[in-house]
RNA sequence: GCCCUGAUGGUGUAGUGGCCUAUCAUGCAGCCCUGUCGAGGCUGCGACCCGGGUUCAAAUCCCGGUCGGGGCGCCA
């Protein structure tokens, strides 16, 4: 368990490597045992200071922070001038014996802070020295703009907010993986090279395989599917899709991590419940295990006159909003929309006043959802329209996932296909694999980095995506 | 694809035709001080996106380009 809320990682079962004895966190935590001991550390120097015959140099790992005391008598003095002189964020290895730090001044009346650890330093190396001035201050308190930062996201990652962020995001995926294999799902990989498109309504990357041409990935969806016709029963994907549409918002990248499952047996209610449970249990875990990452964030955010982010673990069940319904409340709030349209973002606006958080949009008209959707024939909307299993999960504004149970009834699989101008043979690949006995099944998918925007308050989903992928942006 | 908007040192900014040999912060370099700790003090370094045009005069106005930002559409 973190201690000092720095949102550095627990090292505390880490091994000693080839080149340190301990991590930096290791002192941090057990100081008071390894006083007077000699130990070898590496890190980043986050500062260096002093000039003359000492000097203090901070020293950060992954695992913490801690200051170096190098004295110009007590060590070789080329070693000594040559980290004296060495610039920010260059990596350093030390040797010294760990030690308790003087205290700092502190005005009367204040209490004395808890001990900490430093290194006397004996001796040292350079690893490998940064060039300075740094394109991103790791430590600096001035803003800096998105493009800059991930056109050098290696030195952004620094900076312990944005460290923090893809702490969390390993931990939510760590969370969902764990809460589904829970639930009797198995992991598995569809392939993102295809021949045609898997679900149409979407532009794809052409790319030539060989000889053949061929396309890269939008979904998993028709290979999860099979996956489940084939036996494997409940199954989940966390992997890429590519979209080639020429989008350019806070939301959509042209490469994003899909978080997908797909069961057997199951409707489009039974699948909403396997999210919003999952969902459930990322968000108290984080809540019970990683505040310390979210503190983070927040002091990050408080310092640029941002709002704080909370870790609110939502109620279950969550609201299920009807696609009609939905209709109605955005009517009543004065948007112009009929049955029969898409629910556009401003519409969401009107939905997400009166709920907030997490909300389920069941039974969208057929003719809005994809051929693979399931529908049943006695239900119709209010104008008489069809009406589908498919369903999407919105946080306010923001679509987070869309599912539902699938259409496996080959007859019809094909007349929907025909129905929206495609051609059956196209899809035989797919289709086939409903011919020899098919279990009704669902699922859905969820964007991963949408999940982490309403986790960390980001208001940008390049902001959580390590080297996202834009229109404009194909580097680093 | 559509609408709106912007580009000033490494980074973030001030600047609305002459007050600009361009502001401030951060950074970087040097010096002083120093068991410092958001260290401090002093000195210095470093910029008007590119190409045309208007004007006595352009960072500032106009046109084109390039690259950003916001909104919409589409979706995860």
């Amino acid at each position: 368990m973190e201690s000092l809320g720095t949102g550095m990682r627990d090292s505390s079962h880490w091994k000693s490597t080839a080149y340190r004895t301990h991590t930096i966190g290791q002192i941090i935590e057990n100081g008071s045992e390894l006083l007077g001991k000699e130990v070898d550390i590496a890190g980043y120097a986050e500062t260096v200071r002093g000039r003359g015959a000492i000097c203090f140099l901070m020293l950060r790992d992954g695992t913490g922070k801690i200051q170096a005391f190098l004295k110009k008598d007590n060590m070789n003095e080329d070693v000594f001038n040559l980290i004296q002189n060495s610039t920010r964020e260059s990596t350093i290895q030390v040797k010294g014996v760990v030690a308790q730090k003087r205290p700092p001044k502190i005005a009367e009346g204040e209490p004395l802070p808890p001990p900490e650890y430093e290194i006397n330093v004996e001796s040292g190396k350079i690893l490998a020295n940064a060039a300075a001035p740094l394109p991103v201050g790791v430590t600096d308190d001035v803003h800096v703009g998105l493009d800059v930062r991930l056109d050098n996201r290696h030195l952004d990652l620094r900076r312990s907010h944005i460290n923090a962020m893809f702490q969390l995001r390993s931990k939510v995926l760590e969370y969902g993986r764990e809460h589904l294999i829970k639930e009797g799902f198995m992991e598995m990989n569809s392939p993102k090279i295809i021949a045609s498109a898997s679900e149409g309504g979407t532009n794809l990357f052409p790319m030539m395989y060989f000889d053949t041409p061929a396309f890269l990935s939008q979904s998993p969806q028709l290979y999860k599917q099979l996956a489940v016709l084939g036996g494997l029963e409940r199954v989940f994907e966390i992997g890429p899709a590519f979209r080639a549409e020429k989008h350019d918002t806070y939301r959509h990248l042209n490469e994003f991590i899909s978080f997908d499952i797909e069961g057997a047996w199951m409707d489009d209610e039974d699948v909403m419940g396997v999210q919003e449970r999952m969902i459930h249990h990322i968000w108290s875990s984080i809540a019970e295990n990683d505040q310390n990452l979210i503190d983070v964030i927040n002091e990050y955010r408080s310092s640029q006159g941002n709002e704080t982010v909370t870790v609110e673990v939502p109620n279950l069940p969550f609201p299920r909003i009807s696609y009609c319904e939905a209709i109605e409340i955005v009517k009543l709030g004065g948007g112009e929309i009929e049955w029969g349209d898409d629910i556009e973002s401003h519409h969401c606006d009107i939905i997400a006043a009166k709920y907030p958080g997490f909300h389920f949009i069941p039974r969208w008209p057929m003719a809005m959802k994809p051929f693979y959707i399931h529908h049943r024939e006695d239900e119709k909307g209010k104008t008489g329209g069809q009406l589908s299993r498919g369903f999407d999960l919105n946080y306010g504004r923001d679509e987070m996932t869309s599912g539902g149970q699938r259409e496996h009834r080959v007859e019809v699989l094909e007349q929907n296909l025909r129905n929206m101008g495609l051609n059956p043979d196209d899809f035989a690949f797919y289709t086939d694999g409903f011919r020899y006995g098919a279990p009704p099944h669902a699922g859905w998918g969820l964007g991963v980095a949408r999940l982490l925007m309403v986790l960390t308050g980001a208001g940008n989903v390049r902001e959580v995506v390590l080297f996202p992928r834009d229109r404009n942006r194909v580097t680093p």
